[in-house]
DNA sequence: AGCACGCCGACT
DNA sequence: GTCGGCGTGCTC
């Protein structure tokens, strides 16, 4: 007999650990096992994750594993992954492993359900590849083993045909692929052009919109090696393969490769993870590449691959920056400048089409009281309501709270309530005014929830029935349209007034990315950037085009302030129904954190309670500013703490995120 | 998280 | 007398 060290899928702190069973000897790490757990009478689902010949201490009441799962299974190079998880995003071992398992249930077998079903795929001919492309892939292909690469190339360089031909390769070589994308991204097309070059039968697509059964059975054509290629947004990374060639990460500066809900991982980090120990290849590729990605290539971490030449050689847009204080110290208070106004009608009278990008969506940004000044805000989290003409509401963009506007102001009863601050509704009420005579169409949450469908709003746009379409980041990224003349970014200010220490960073990419939306075609486009700050070097960097330039600012101003690369920061949230709880709790873990860390005390930030939902609880925050290379040491006063929730009676909960997303809300 | 044990109040 | 309320504590 042997002793299995399992995993029992059970949602709780309490139980996170292994627990010892009797087996047989061929039992193997990684198997999916059903085992009587507890007083529970049902069996219960639990994942080998150790065998030994000896147990590690005697039970008096040791118990033995009933059944094995005959379908699901996990590699043992999953298993060191699950393990690695636990200690890098301190999460519960089960968390790690239902990313790397499916969940539903297989249905009856001889049933719906072909997945592309409608797709006949696309074959694209490629000509040739560019002097830029072959170099890349040359230089990846003839890397021997495990190694990392940033594909640095602007908007129509030809990235998608390098990672085709890295895939095909790989395929060659009798390996398997992950080629990952942001959500937003995975569309039909992209799903079309790898079915058309590589047929149905070798493609699995991930991604969350599946049902619990398409998912599953997606998973196990994964991992009965049938499906070679796995298409996907992040939780791809998690794909049941083995035996990888190379796992791709396409636009890998988008903020959806960052997890925010446990376990907050980074899928570059578990790409690279995975990667190592199967000898495969990582391959990171961007028009803007994080600043951290590319400083990495700085210190030989990455291998830096860079794309100058657009496929075809369409010349970069014309970009024009717009100083709003002057336009409206000329008397112009309207949201367009007249450099705008008059491209748009040049545009319009040409044929062509015009995209507005504003980074907001609603119609106005606050309500408030001309009378006393009284801003309407939300009940529950306190920050101001946006106004939504089209439902007629006012909404609580933080948690989804709506009410109806006020005739009267709440606080003194006046009438004069008054709107302020636009956003895309307004964009799109100004835009139908000033030209009545060309459709027009809005890309944001709420229109395509509304209107029902991304699908119906985009075909309108490329079969040129909308001639004005104007949106939030999704028009900025990755809409590829020919016969869009103009790009508008009507306040290119909105995300560099967010209080985060990315704020320039993200500004440079959204600026960036729209402008790349115009002149796809054959011809030159035009790109106006409206904005009150034309002195920022985030904005002036995004209207050359210049990535280098952005960069060499952006990481000294990281460096004087010793913001990631220069640091990590780690952010404790502790949540309790009961407030008094959460606050004490946060009290000891910031004292014993400052105690451990003695002279660097200082980078502990004092906690502070977070802006929550009623349904969410009460949480407090921890932050902490890790510096280069410390981590370890942070880690090790961190991990014991979170150990110790084990122990405790209290009733409260503990995620940890590494460089989280927003750092704005707390 | 489950699930059973157990120590208190209002019912056939 | 006992049915059941959910507070408490354990799970190899």
């Amino acid at each position: 007999m042997k002793y299995a060290g399992l995993v029992i899928d059970n949602k709780s702190d309490q139980t996170d650990t292994l627990y010892t069973y009797g087996c047989s000897d061929d039992v193997r790490p990684g198997q999916k096992v059903y085992v009587s757990f507890g007083r529970g009478k049902k069996l219960r689902p639990a994942y080998v994750f150790s065998v030994s010949d000896e147990p590690e201490a005697e039970y008096k009441n040791l118990k033995h594993i009933e059944e094995v799962d005959p379908d699901v299974s996990l590699s043992e190079e999953m298993v060191k992954t699950c393990i690695w998880m636990k200690k890098r995003y301190l999460c519960r071992y089960i968390d790690a492993v239902n990313l790397f398992t499916p969940v539903g249930k297989a249905l009856k077998s001889g049933k719906v359900r072909k997945p592309f079903a409608g797709l006949a795929g696309e074959e694209q001919i490629i000509d040739s590849l560019t002097a830029d492309q072959q170099k890349a892939i040359d230089e990846i292909e003839g890397s021997p083993g495990h190694d990392i690469f940033l594909i640095h190339g602007v908007t129509g360089s030809g990235k998608t045909e390098i990672y085709m031909q890295l895939i095909r390769r790989a395929l060659d070589e009798g390996k398997t692929a992950v080629m990952m994308v942001p959500e937003i991204s995975l569309t039909k097309q992209i799903i079309d052009r790898f079915i058309g070059r590589f047929g149905s039968e070798n493609v699995a697509v991930l991604h969350s919109k599946l049902s619990a059964g398409e998912r599953h059975d997606e998973w196990m054509r994964i991992r009965s090696g049938q499906a070679k290629i796995v298409i996907g947004a992040r939780s791809a990374v998690f794909a049941p393969l083995e035996n990888v060639g190379v796992f791709i990460l396409d636009e890998e500066h988008e903020s959806t490769y960052k997890s925010e809900s446990v376990p907050r991982y980074d899928t570059v980090e578990v790409a690279v993870k995975r990667a190592m120990a199967m000898d495969a290849k990582v391959v990171l590729g961007s028009a803007t590449p994080s600043v951290v990605s590319y400083s990495r290539c700085g210190e030989g971490i990455y291998k830096l691959l860079e794309l100058k030449e657009r496929y075809n050689k369409v010349k970069l847009p014309d970009v024009e920056i717009v100083d709003m204080r002057r336009e409206l110290r000329s008397g112009n208070k309207t949201i367009f400048s007249e450099t705008l106004y008059n491209n748009m009608v040049k545009t319009l009278e040409e044929g062509k089409q015009v995209i507005l990008f504003l980074n907001r969506r609603g119609h106005s940004t606050f309500v408030s009281c001309r009378e006393c000044g009284h801003v309407l805000g939300c009940p529950d989290c306190g920050i101001s309501l946006t106004y939504h003409k089209g439902i007629g509401k006012v909404v609580c963009h933080y948690c989804g709270y709506t009410e109806d506007v006020p005739e009267k102001c709440p606080e003194c009863g006046s009438g004069y309530i008054k709107y302020f601050g636009a956003g895309t509704e307004k964009i799109e009420e100004e835009v139908a005014n000033l030209f009545p005579d060309y459709k027009t169409d809005r890309l944001d949450f709420d229109s395509m929830r509304r209107k029902g469908s991304l699908e119906k709003i985009l075909k309108d746009f490329g079969d040129g029935k909308t001639k004005i379409l104007t949106g939030t980041q999704v028009v900025a990224k990755g809409l590829d349209f020919k016969n869009v003349g103009l790009v508008g970014i009507v306040s290119a200010d909105v995300s560099l007034n967010i209080p985060d220490y990315r704020s320039a960073e993200r500004t440079f990419q959204l600026v960036t990315q729209a402008a790349g939306r115009a002149g796809r075609g054959d011809e030159e486009g035009k790109v106006i950037i409206q904005t009150y700050t034309p002195d920022n070097y985030a904005i002036k960097a995004a209207a050359m085009q210049d990535y280098q330039s952005f960069y060499e600012q952006e990481i000294q101003f990281r460096k004087l302030r010793t913001y990631p690369p220069y640091s990590d920061f780690i952010q404790i949230v502790i949540g309790s129904s009961d407030q008094g709880v959460a606050t004490s709790v946060a009290d000891e873990w910031e004292a014993e954190i400052r105690k451990s860390l003695g002279e660097e005390s200082g980078n502990v930030l004092p906690h502070a309670g977070m802006l929550t939902t009623a349904k969410e609880g009460y949480k407090e925050a921890i932050m902490i500013k890790c510096p280069k290379g410390q981590r370890n040491k942070y880690f090790r006063i961190i991990s014991p703490l979170r150990e110790s929730v084990k122990g405790d009676k209290r009733k409260y909960s503990v995620s940890v995120d590494v460089n989280p997303y927003s750092m704005w809300r707390s």
